[in-house]
DNA sequence: CGGTCCTTTGATGGTATTCAATACACGTGG
DNA sequence: CCACGTGTATTGAATACCATCAAAGGACCG
């Protein structure tokens, strides 16, 4: 982390609208700014490492974290994709444990750092604090739990078919931007680059066009039957 | 769930060495206890469906629950297997929403069920139970990213050595049982039912003998280096 | 305008799924 | 105690799917 700072007008704003304060109390917000720092995160810098002493809670304010388990012989799997407002729930080790997966910025990030012994601390006093944290994790073991299944029900056209379809609520044709590179989402969805591309081009023929990050959908209906 | 019942000393004795409730101060523990209903599942049935809402939170006192997600087209992928102590994640609905899941006992198996508004309810006011549910969940989330990534890193043969090998912690020769049948150890690590029979047929060229649920391991070094 | 990184496309091999048939284990009842 | 039947496990063959390697094509930024 190149600079650390306590956080400022705009970041505080962000933290308000973040997934873990936004259910607080008053009380509980203002003891978390408190020991809240914020840091700025060039690509492909290290938040922390699996296997490392956990020493802080991380929340992602702008940009995108990747996280992700080490092979022994260095091959990466990605388990979770964080971006704004998302509190990283690979660095709630409550026990004083080790984190259990790395942390990398996957573009320039601007991020919220708690120390997680005086999180324990403020949580063991303010209930709003633990229920925030256990809210927050119930949603990321439900999204691990959808990934799982995803991966092992449904093949990689499907996945990106049904990927597209979350981006896009609307159930008529739409375009959007993806929020990431491709190689990103690949890692996401459990892909190599390649097969994402091919699985892009394989939907092409069901209404799916992308020019770069610009992707179209013709006919949502079409995506939901692949 | 066939018959309801308030627990008895033996199920009181079990409740309070699992994991939800072992770490909880004596209040927390007298109020859980309160409104725990025990129940006795026959194999096959069903605890909550994916989709339902959630109005209660499952703990295993003994037996297995099998927790997994279906396609539309009505095949299953398993996602969490939960024995004897395990508070069920999957049933950890804290917001008041749906089931992200559907939980099934895999065998005969004893269960506590606590309804989760007052669970919500008195975690609101006793920060113990709330940090306990949270524990809880980083637990359970770290295993979903460790068969995320074990999943994507490595083949049947290297799941299966891994699992072995976490079930055998002395780096010696040793036998064991497995503690439930094939089919739900195959779920459970994501292969076919004949996968893992290809995989133990594999492994037998490197110390690992099977006969019915007996496992004999000849060589940890040599299962660890599949 | 040039270089670097990302993405696409092609060819190949390994790996798991699926379907089908056989063998085995276990619990039940004769 | 043995015979039987159901559900579970194994084995085989064919197929589908994805990773990997290699090379060429684009995008983006200095």
């Amino acid at each position: 982390m190149n600079r650390l700072m306590k956080p400022g007008a705009r970041e505080r704003e962000t933290l308000l609208n973040s997934g873990l304060l936004s259910a607080l109390g008053v009380e509980s917000v203002a003891a978390m700014m408190e020991i809240a720092a914020i840091g700025n995160l060039p690509p492909r810098q290290l938040l922390f490492r699996e296997g490392e002493p956990a020493d802080m809670l991380h929340s992602v304010l702008s940009g995108y974290v990747r996280v992700y388990k080490l092979d022994p012989d260095g091959r990466e799997a990605d388990v979770e994709l964080y971006g704004p407002g998302d509190l990283i729930g690979a660095s709630v080790v409550l026990d004083g444990g080790r984190y259990g997966a790395t942390a990398q910025a996957a573009e320039p990030s601007l991020i919220a750092r708690f120390d997680l012994k005086r999180v324990r601390d403020i949580a063991g006093r303010r209930p709003d604090l633990a229920m925030a944290l256990a809210n927050a994790l119930t949603g990321q073991l439900a999204r691990a739990f959808a990934s799982l299944a995803d991966d092992r029900l449904h093949t990689a056209p499907q996945r990106v078919a049904r990927y597209l379809l979350a981006q896009c609520p609307v159930d008529k044709a739409t375009s959007f931007r993806l929020p990431y590179q491709k190689s990103l989402l690949a890692g996401k969805l459990g892909l190599a680059p390649e097969a994402l591309s091919r699985a892009f081009s394989m939907l092409r023929g069901h209404g799916v066009n992308v020019r770069g990050r610009l992707v179209h959908i013709g006919d949502p209906d079409a995506l939901r039957r692949i």
